[in-house]
DNA sequence: TCTGGGGTCCTAGGACCC
DNA sequence: TCTGGGGTCCTAGGACCC
């Protein structure tokens, strides 16, 4: 029978926030997501105050007053530098793992001696995490990834188990029948509504539900998830991280954006970040969609639109990039509204110079990638920002809100902790 | 006034081919 | 007047995840 254990860090940001500025334990923290909009990461402590996954910061802007919740900018530099040390820890207790997300990772337990207590592996892996990077976690352990996942949920809302639960066969019915659905790995609120129409409140009932009417349903996927409820592993780890097929530049602006020039300096700006990140990730995209839209939530007057072109050749020029989309963004801008957000998708990415050639049009060339290069480099070494094209402007009235950032303490000299002894 | 960003997978439907 | 069938590829859109 195969093991997976997932790890996953509890509250992970807010962790990340604390190991740098102690004072923060035990009292109500959040982390915002980017441009200061929503809380994406809450200390127990904030949850127990009712403050909700995803909530606007405007709408619990009194509760934050009143009850003094530390309030902090996403700081992904931090976050995604301790993922990486957490994720060095865990490959020490299997070298099967995948990395899933910045906060959780699965991990093939299945060639542990038979003999081994899981639990107290479980607990090992949670005290080493915490005494070596300071991260407090949970593990869940089951014979398929979805029930790693359930197990993992259990163990997080039931404190007597310690951090850790191990989903075996007899005790698993008993615990599904008090589960809601909804908090199956796969399953969001429109399959939940879907599937509550047809009698299926527990995630017990998912487990009985027959495979002809899961795929139904829920698609191949729904099918999929039943399955492995039920034991029947349909989905194993990904132990290389797979090429990205996609990659996306997108932002909400600070404030609405009303004029075309605004808007070309932005479009331009995520068509240079977007750039970068081929670049980084040693691609080259061959399809590009740009998109703008008025606010959602206000009853500003509603526009959206997009327009997107496939690629002559394949590029990962920041230039190049901008002198496509210049002409999507004219295409589809439309005066007189206010435009709450926009971005630029690319698609069908191909390894930096494997991609199909043109009979009429010739690469860029190497003095061309040169400069994009260099301005890497220079962007690196000094900060993002300090070497731009002069198309993105310097006023950048668009621009996002950061109002609450703690330092980069493991990714930029300036900001490492001072020590007082 | 203020409501995230960046991904993956699946399906339906149109265009196109022989 | 009669006007195929089967296959592939591409795209848009929905659902879901963290």
């Amino acid at each position: 029978m195969p093991l997976y254990a997932l790890v996953d860090c509890n509250n992970f940001y807010v962790s990340c926030e604390r190991l740098f500025d102690p004072k923060l334990e035990g009292k109500p923290v959040i982390v915002l997501s980017n441009n200061d909009g929503c809380a994406v990461s809450r200390s127990a402590e904030a949850k127990a105050l009712g403050i909700k996954m995803g909530i606007p910061l405007f709408k619990i802007k009194d509760l934050v007053k009143s009850e003094k919740v530390v309030v902090r900018s996403s700081n992904y530099a931090l976050y995604g530098d301790i993922s990486a040390r957490v994720e060095d820890v865990l490959s020490q207790f299997s070298p099967r793992i995948e990395n899933y997300s910045i906060d959780e990772s699965f991990l093939d337990l299945s060639d542990l001696p038979p003999e081994t207590d899981l639990h107290d592996f479980g607990t090992q892996m949670r005290t080493t995490v915490l005494q070596w990077i300071g991260i407090p976690t949970c593990v869940g352990m089951g014979s398929t990834k979805t029930l790693a996942k359930l197990a993992n949920h259990i163990a997080k809302t039931t404190p007597s188990m310690g951090g850790v639960c191990h989903m075996t066969a007899e005790r698993a019915d008993d615990l599904f029948a008090n589960i809601d659905v909804g908090e199956v790995w796969g399953i969001g609120n429109a399959s939940v509504k879907q599937l509550k129409s047809i009698g299926v409140h527990t995630v017990l009932d998912l487990k009985r539900l027959d495979l002809k009417i899961a795929r139904k349903l829920l698609t191949v996927t729904g099918e999929r998830i039943v399955q492995e409820l039920n034991a029947i592993a349909c989905s194993a780890l990904e132990l290389e991280a797979k090429p990205k097929q996609a990659t996306a530049v997108t932002r909400s602006f600070g404030k609405a954006i009303l004029h075309y020039h605004d808007m070309q300096e932005a479009i331009s700006f995520y068509a240079a970040r977007a750039g970068e990140k081929l670049r980084k990730s040693k691609q080259e995209c061959c399809h590009l969609t740009v998109f703008i839209r008025t606010n959602v939530f206000n009853d500003d007057p509603k526009y959206s639109a997009s327009n997107s072109i496939r690629l002559p050749i394949p590029t990962n020029d920041s230039r190049v990039l901008m002198d496509y989309a210049m002409p999507i963004l004219k295409s589809i801008w439309r005066d007189g509204y206010r435009y709450a957000k926009a971005g630029i998708l690319l698609n069908d990415l191909v390894d930096e110079g494997c991609g199909q050639g043109h009979l009429f049009h010739t690469p860029s060339a190497p003095k061309n990638s040169a400069v994009m290069h260099v301005m890497d480099r220079l962007n690196k070494q000094m900060g993002r920002g300090t070497v731009f094209q002069a198309a993105i402007g310097i006023k950048r009235d668009w621009s996002l809100r950061s109002n609450f950032h703690s330092p980069r303490y493991t990714s930029s000299w300036a900001d490492l902790p001072k020590a007082k002894c």
